[in-house]
DNA sequence: GCGGATCAC
DNA sequence: TATGGTGATCCGC
């Protein structure tokens, strides 16, 4: 575009991005020259096999609909505020328009273009800023309507949906009359939204209602003509009041009526498309944008002439890449696309070249796919350059907060963290990190985000990250499947322990909380959550008292250790939906019954410190926690019964346990997998190159270059003290603020069990290798090592997650094998 | 599982 | 002066 500075950061990066996808087509033309006449022979063979099973199971039976609002948001700003009308408008800001109005389109004013960039086009753009609310509220009101002929159509935004009115349809053929007859109703009078009883019958043929809504109008007409406006003049006149008018039996007329009484109900104005599958439908909608409908007839004759010169990049799920690479190879319109199929299956993937295959014969999804459970959730925010490390990490713990809060709202937690981040030549980059048990609060996504983030920023040291955007985004939800196995576990591990540990193994003296309170840490400033976890005793810290010999004092980047204050202000209760199930208390281990799991947590609470329930009271300032808070617990309640498990075990074996085997114990890391890890951080060495490592080549150096800070500044001599006495792993218990990483064997800055459990995570996952293990491996746990290809976490809990892996792992490859194409969101609805 | 890319809205 | 945010999916490692 000549509107795009040369020479701006975008426009280069743009042609950075060009020169990628013309490499890709080079590549791909490439693999075209090398196929033969025989493989392309034997490939239309087999495809159009293919061919036949679609064709035959071609489904015209459904009728589907796709509404769209036309312009939606500059539509509601200018219904408004009057002052707009006529104008060209946009919805957005100067940076990044959402809609324009058909008047600012004239101008070449489009969304997803730079306010900016429009004004050159376009120097009386009016830009309005965007009202969300009121949006929604208008979505609502036309969902409504929307129901009444599909109780499950699907909304794919605030201004669109596809209905299957299939069922109405048969239901419509026997309305009499009066059921299908709707009023005119004037802008101010009465709500009109239900069919009416009689009054004078308006003939849709007079065409009297709405110009716009019976015949195809030519683009960007407000008609001064409209008759509702009309009729607002006139409202006194009881004549046109009573005027009705009564829609026929149709798919067109079902249409049509949804379509009136949207522009009744809301004065805006919607199309839409009708066919016999999704993909069709949305097409369709777009032809007689705005303000108007078509219709493919439900035969294959009509969806074939429909498709025969349509132009690919019409279709949703091809975009313009896709579109370039198809035109490489000559492929325009549908037809192009089908006669070329045997050759999109030879250079493209499976899930593709079936895309292109039902898109060529103008096959797409017949039922509305209900909608799935979300897969991830992110925040992120663009602005302009940031590139001091403090104020970068600040802003990820912001937006860490702004997750949690999002997560919290939805109960859900999940394992994979990824960050984001665009800099100032708008380069993106995502880095990512799994831990082996979900977390949610903003701390425990922050201790993870951060360390991603600290990887980059030591990358690039001592050149600053110049960034422009910043995302974090929180995936591997468990499925419910996921979350049962996980429960039964807990359950199956405390009534195993039941049986053989006694209740005083885990209860903690008093003596040993107090010898491991970090005084210092105790003095320091501390956020809403640390103060409130001060308040807490939690006897499961003996799983962490793995005081190791080479410590060292671990900074975790402190400076914005201090969540905000908004942090606090936003707890708010909220029912967890695991919220009544039926629990074992780990401690006196008696079965608690149908509670909440705050009420459990209480009781356990209550349990560990001897104490009763109502000096237990004195959080009750706490108590109606946050799901975030029970989520804590809920978790920090799992890692317990962990701990009770090798406990277990080590009765069994008769074995003590030191902290050195604990830390073996907890922690089983194969080197190479380490080494893959520290590479894919670094993104500088092969793989192969890495794995072939020896682990001894990741000295402390490595660590600092490559993942946690390694400070010296030595906050712990105190610690060091105690580090001699070799203390018992088990049946010891540490309930002060300091806890050691046994990955890392650095002292981590927190009295968080989750949180601790999540910096082993990501010491592991970053490939931190504690001297300790030099010098100290077990050799039976070596052999583990070796025998293991991926790699493993610290926790005994991993080993469970783990194994319900396989069951997961199968499930999905099952899935992906019974449905091999191509199950993009985008084109969810496009298959059956 | 990770990271880059593509796509839709 | 200045080019978004959220969610999903796919491919090749």
């Amino acid at each position: 575009m000549d509107s795009t500075k040369e020479g701006s950061r975008f426009y280069e990066n743009e042609l950075k991005k060009e020169k990628q996808v013309n490499q890709r087509i080079e590549n791909m033309m490439q693999r075209k020259a090398q196929i033969t006449s025989q493989q392309l022979r034997k490939a239309q063979v087999q495809v159009d096999r293919f061919v036949m099973e679609l064709e035959q199971s071609r489904n015209l039976n459904n009728t589907i609909i796709h509404i769209d609002m036309d312009a939606f948001y500059a539509a509601v700003e200018m219904r408004d505020n009057p002052e707009l009308k006529d104008k060209p408008i946009a919805v957005g800001s100067v940076s990044m328009l959402s809609t324009s109005n058909y008047h600012a389109r004239r101008f070449g004013v489009r969304a997803a273009m730079p306010g900016f960039i429009a004004r050159r086009l376009c120097p009386q753009l009016i830009i309005v800023p965007p009202n969300f609310d009121k949006y929604r509220a208008v979505s609502k009101e036309v969902k409504e309507i929307l129901a009444d002929y599909d109780p499950n159509f699907m909304a794919m935004s605030l201004d669109e949906a596809y209905l299957n009115i299939t069922k109405h349809l048969q239901e419509r053929q026997n309305w009499p009359e009066d059921k299908r007859r709707y009023f005119i109703k004037t802008r101010n009078s009465v709500e009109n939204d239900k069919p009416g009883e009689e009054v004078n019958q308006l003939n849709e043929h007079e065409q009297s209602i709405s110009p716009l809504l019976f015949e195809e109008s030519p683009p960007d007409l407000q008609l001064p003509g409209n008759p509702f406006q009309v009729n607002f003049k006139e409202q006194n006149n009881p004549q046109i009041l009573q005027n009705s008018v009564v829609f026929g039996t149709s798919a067109e007329e079902v249409v049509k009526e949804i379509r009136f009484r949207i522009e009744q109900k809301t004065t805006l104005t919607a199309s839409a498309g009708i066919a016999p599958n999704t993909m069709l439908a949305k097409i369709c909608s777009d032809k007689h944008k705005p303000n108007g409908q078509y219709q493919i007839l439900p035969n294959r004759q009509a969806v074939m002439d429909f498709i025969k010169d349509l132009p690919i990049r019409k279709v949703s799920g091809i975009g313009k890449v896709t579109e370039k690479m198809l035109k490489a190879l000559g492929i325009i319109t549908c037809t192009d696309l089908y006669q070329q199929r045997a050759l999109l299956s030879l250079l493209f993937s499976e899930t593709s070249w079936h895309y292109f295959l039902h898109i060529s014969l103008g096959l797409g999804s017949t039922h509305l796919a209900r909608d799935g459970e979300r897969k991830s959730m992110s925040v992120e925010r663009t602005f302009s350059e940031i590139n001091k490390a403090e104020e970068q990490y600040s802003l990820c713990q912001e937006l860490c907060s702004e997750l949690a809060q999002d997560l919290q709202k939805e109960g859900l937690k999940g394992r994979t963290v990824t960050i984001k981040l665009k800099n100032v030549n708008f380069e993106v980059k995502t880095r990512a990190s799994t831990v082996s048990s979900v977390v949610s609060t903003a701390e425990e996504i922050f201790a993870i985000a951060k360390e991603l983030l600290r990887t980059e920023i030591d990358a690039d040291f001592p050149h600053p990250l110049r960034l422009r955007l910043m995302g974090v985004r929180i995936s591997s939800f468990p499925n419910e499947e996921d979350k049962k196995h996980q429960q039964r576990s807990i359950i199956g591990f405390l009534q195993a322990g039941n049986q053989s540990l006694s209740a005083t193994d885990c209860m903690l003296e008093k003596t040993d909380k107090d010898q491991f309170v970090k005084p210092l840490e105790m003095s320091q400033k501390k956020s809403f959550f640390d103060n409130k976890r001060s308040e807490r005793k939690w006897s499961h810290k003996d799983t962490f008292k793995c005081e190791t010999v080479n410590k060292r004092s671990l900074q975790i980047s402190q400076p914005f250790q201090i969540l905000k204050t908004k942090m606090s202000e936003n707890l708010e209760t909220s029912e967890n939906s695991d919220n009544c199930q039926i629990f074992t208390c780990p401690v006196c281990f008696r079965e608690q019954g149908h509670i909440s799991l705050e009420a459990f947590n209480k009781h356990v609470d209550a349990c560990l410190d001897g104490s009763s329930i109502s000096e237990n009271s004195k959080m009750s300032s706490f108590s109606h926690a946050s799901s975030t808070e029970v989520n804590e617990e809920e978790n920090v309640h799992y890692s317990f019964s962990l701990c009770e498990k090798q406990n277990y075990e080590a009765h069994l074996k008769n074995t003590e346990i030191t902290s050195v085997d604990c830390v073996d114990l907890m922690g089983t890391i194969d080197s190479s997998s380490k080494a893959e890890c520290v590479d894919t951080l670094r993104n500088k060495h092969s793989k192969e190159e890495c794995s072939s490592l020896p682990s001894k080549s990741f000295n402390i150096e490595n660590c600092h270059q490559d993942s946690c800070a390694v400070s010296l500044e030595n906050e712990d001599v105190g610690l060091l003290s105690r580090q001699e006495s070799h203390q018992p792993y088990l049946n010891e218990v540490i309930t002060g603020q300091t806890l050691v990483c046994p990955v890392c064997n650095l002292e981590q800055k927190t009295s968080d069990l989750t949180l601790f459990n999540v910096h082993m995570d990501v010491c592991l996952n970053k490939g931190i290798i504690q001297e300790l293990r030099k010098d100290k491996v077990n050799p039976v746990n070596q052999h583990k090592e070796s025998s293991r290809s991926t790699g493993s976490s610290s926790r005994v809990q991993t080993t469970v997650t783990r194994t319900k892996r396989p069951g997961l792992m199968a499930k999905h490859s099952a899935s992906k094998k019974i449905k091999p194409i191509n199950s993009k969101h985008t084109l969810d609805t496009f298959f059956k």
